[in-house]
DNA sequence: AAAGTTCACAACCGCAGTAAC
DNA sequence: AGTTACTGCGGTTGTGAACTT
């Protein structure tokens, strides 16, 4: 799940950290606090960057660090707090007391993520669908829409790479998926969505 | 059972902001 | 005012586990 530690050219290890590395950063930190992050490693006999130790100690050694079990209004914040500033991790995960900003970000991006643009999408398609009132208008609209998804489905698509297909996803939601990417990227596909 | 694919997440990289000199 | 060093942030990558074919 993580890198195999290695030592890269200047001699500084990298790649997963041990229990061993863990502890002796821990009783450093600990002993003396935090000053100086490049020091710190020198001093708490680590062949790591200070960056690291940093990262380390910021995201997984903190005592009130908290790991997993997200709880349903935890997930709310992120969503809402994401919704009014995007991708301010930092920020998002202040409101949020023992989350970390990286592991805020990596819940967003494996868990949340779909859900939001999938509540984005339905937003759009509700928006657009009450601006057309005539059942020619809305079936026009639906053509253009599949037209659409066929247009984006590229591997360059992120939306469509990091959002599962199965052979059921129905063409409204297909277009829900070209929609968001067109209005995220300035539709590449040419095929503005105003 | 083996191979291929997707998921989950720890860790790295590069950049920007800021303090110190 | 310019340069350097340090810190923090956000994006991205690497890889083992889990799942699917």
């Amino acid at each position: 799940m993580v890198r195999a530690p290695y030592f890269d050219k200047n001699g500084v290890k990298k790649g997963a950290w041990s229990r061993e590395e863990d502890d002796k950063l821990r009783e450093h930190v600990e002993k003396y606090g935090l000053w100086n992050w490049r020091e710190i490693p020198k001093f708490a006999g680590l062949s790591r960057c200070g960056k690291s130790c940093r990262l380390r100690w910021m995201n997984y050694l903190r005592p009130d660090v908290k790991h997993g079990n997200y709880n349903e209004e935890e997930e709310d914040l992120i969503l809402k707090l994401h919704e009014k500033h995007g991708n301010k991790w930092s920020l998002i995960a202040a409101k949020l007391p023992g989350r970390t900003d990286n592991e805020v970000k990596n819940y967003w991006h494996t868990h949340l993520k779909k859900r939001s643009v999938k509540k984005q999408n339905t937003l759009v398609l509700k928006e657009k669908c009450s601006g057309h009132t005539s059942e020619s208008e809305g079936s026009q609209m639906k053509k253009e829409m599949e037209a659409r998804t066929v247009v984006s489905y590229t591997p360059s698509n992120p939306i469509l790479e990091s959002t599962p297909l199965s052979p059921e996803t129905s063409c409204n939601e297909l277009s829900n998926l070209s929609t968001d990417f067109c209005s995220k990227t300035s539709c590449v596909s040419g095929l503005k969505l105003e």
